[in-house]
DNA sequence: TATTGTTATACTCTATAACTATA
DNA sequence: TATAGTTATAGAGTATAACAATA
């Protein structure tokens, strides 16, 4: 089951650690920020914030699973919370009548727009403050390749039998 | 309540995006393998791991809860669950009657020697395959200084009233 | 037959508050 | 009075499997 060197050396190590640490952290004060701004978890920001860029402001279902790396159901339970709260609105797709759309309402842009500066103000200090701006080009130019590989190797052990990754 | 500028600038974005992303799916993929590998949380993990770190393989409760950023039920929650499978033992603190000691078992640290390997092959696999040597060492030295400040920076908005940082 | 989405269900995790015991 | 830890409890989130409807 070990056929490799059985640890990373201690810069990766040393980058792992703070890479979880970090992302910990700031999950957490963000999480916090936008519950008590908007009684919003993350998953549901990020739904939101998803159909707020998106030009039409909707999206299917499965595109937004696939976005947020969900499971479907998970992605129906929280879609329904949405609806409920009337930040968004699910209909039967045009084209494809198995398809379900869901579109942010215009309570939806609201509360987005109430939640987001606040957001923004904790990821920059929290974040960015210590970073320059050389600094923070440098992070994305290290992380975008990162993002690439993720995306594109599916977990391997997993079940690469369905879609593009889950 | 809003009194700074609204957005972040795109590369600032970019990397505050790509950083969700790429954790989200490095965590996604890590839980897997502990839970497959080990029937491991990753919390659960953690907390062995940083037992099975200490040189004496034990630590106080309160000092791994400040470690692992929980609250104090959810470690002595997950310390029954680590306890109750024969990972951890729990004993009084020898110098302060009110402190409890957790160490880890022979049965721990096997478990954890076990699932180390592919914990390490993923993390690996997955976010140092496109980096180069360098690229890890810029990448912990941007780092670095973020969790420093973030561990020195309370959430501001949250109560500082209390402790270290819940 | 494959895909989309929902439902039912069961489980894990996390946090809050109340409580006990020791410093 | 303050701190360490536990307990009770309640709620949110997640995933799996079975299901209905359409492609």
């Amino acid at each position: 089951m070990s056929d490799s060197p059985p640890s990373l050396d201690p810069v990766q190590l040393g980058a792992y650690f703070d890479l979880i640490e970090v992302t910990s952290l700031l999950r957490h004060a963000v999480e916090q920020q936008l519950r008590e701004a908007g009684g919003l978890s993350y998953v549901q920001f990020q739904l939101l914030a998803r159909l707020g860029d998106s030009p039409t402001g909707s999206s299917r279902m499965t595109d937004l699973a696939d976005g947020v790396v969900y499971s479907r159901s998970g992605l129906t339970y929280q879609a329904g919370l949405l609806e409920k709260a009337g930040l968004v609105v699910r209909s039967p797709s045009p084209d494809d009548d198995r398809g379900v759309t869901v579109t942010i309402t215009d309570a939806g842009r609201a509360l987005l727009a109430e939640v987001l500066p606040g957001h923004v103000e904790v990821v920059r200090d929290l974040l960015f403050q210590p970073l320059s701006r050389t600094d923070v080009s440098a992070l994305a130019g290290l992380l975008a390749p990162v993002r690439d590989h993720m995306r594109a190797a599916p977990p391997r052990s997993a079940a690469p039998r369905r879609r593009g990754g889950r």
